[in-house]
DNA sequence: CAACCGATTGACTGGTCAGTCAGCCAGCGA
DNA sequence: TCGCTGGCTGACTGACCAGTCAATCGGTTG
């Protein structure tokens, strides 16, 4: 037939994906079970381990699929010519406040399930997000190369520092510690970047 | 008896604590079993319930009777007259290296498992992790009063980026996401406080 | 010595889930 | 109409483990 009225295939594979944020995102990980990601995504148990190989290689899939893309934010980042290191780090930032925005149980899940959980799932991902940091601490070495950054604090310590700033104010809005009006969110990056780099560059 | 040469009553329950640090930094709280902890103190199962009414109380235990130490020492900072806003500052962030330092298991598993662990056990004791928060905050806080320090950013958010930096910089030694020698354990203090004071306090 | 009591022991139970699997059913081609 | 295929179903099982408890031990008191 020449077109499709009918509802899309409703790609279950995705609805399971999205159903388990909200899921993980309320409960945390270790406290939903496979029936509750099941339940929200209105699809049966099984179906869960036809997509997905175990519950935590949803929380993988999760987890991958959005990393991957600060990775190659962070890089671009740093290729742009047109950028100075202090903008390099801002451009890193905001995208990282940006993800939040545009959905806070996503990051919320990420955050507190694999990135801060170094124990379990942070071991596994350890590589993927080692690489964000370096990514980060390379802008930071040009900038001191290039003599817009001090020389005397190290790139990684920076580049942790920096990074631990940006996910210490994530957490705190996350879990109401400080509130999160919009406004806060858009100046978030620029105060962030001028906390760090106005000690970062040299006077 | 006038003085008693055999062991002393041996403290079984700080026997247990001990052991608990040790497993949990190994382990992780939540793949050790209690059956686990009492392996490693010596002790027979039962006797962790003898004296911890559950499994997180245990950590509750190790997680409290260190991070009051904490707030004493951010609060005692604070009221040190002869200290001003930076100083104080970069007393905290040594109490909190030095702690580091001096026992670094129990560090990490307060750090991994409650800190960071902003879902489970983090939860439970927000309120008092929080009180560091406003502690930090207090101190930025009267700098900028002072003249000290900007007033353009605000203090809990300059609070949550200074204490960001250094739980992320622990991070990465705990991990060997950094390479971690005693000088830069030593010089840590000094940097974080430059990271970040370099870019508080007025130019 | 006997009664007592808190510390100590470890086998056992109840409940919880992750993951399995035997089949069901809708659509499609022959 | 009859397989056939593969997405889909959900009852079931095996493993695991926190917490219980009845029994034992060792020291103390009267």
């Amino acid at each position: 037939m020449a077109f499709n009225p009918k509802a899309p295939p409703a790609d279950k594979r995705r609805l399971i994906l999205d159903a388990a944020i909200r899921v993980f995102a309320r409960q945390g990980f270790h406290s939903t079970r496979v029936a509750d990601i099941a339940d929200e995504a209105g699809v049966a148990y099984g179906l869960v381990y036809h997509y997905f190989k175990s519950k935590d290689e949803v929380l993988n899939e999760l987890f991958s699929e959005r990393w991957s893309l600060l990775l190659t934010a962070i890089e671009q980042a740093d290729r742009s010519d047109a950028l100075g290191p202090r903008a390099k780090l801002e451009t890193v930032a905001g995208f990282i406040f940006e993800s939040y925005r545009h959905d806070p149980e996503l990051m919320k899940v990420i955050i507190v399930e694999v990135t801060r959980a170094a124990n379990s799932f942070g071991r596994t991902h350890l590589p993927e997000i080692r690489r964000a940091y370096d990514s980060i601490a390379k802008i930071v070495a040009e900038g001191q190369a290039s003599g817009a950054f001090r020389g005397d604090i190290d790139a990684d310590f920076a580049s942790m520092s920096f990074y631990g700033a940006i996910e210490q104010l994530l957490s705190g809005w996350i879990f109401d510690l400080i509130p999160a009006a919009d406004s806060d969110l858009e100046q978030a990056k620029t105060l962030v970047t001028a906390t760090i780099c106005d000690g970062l560059e040299p006077r």
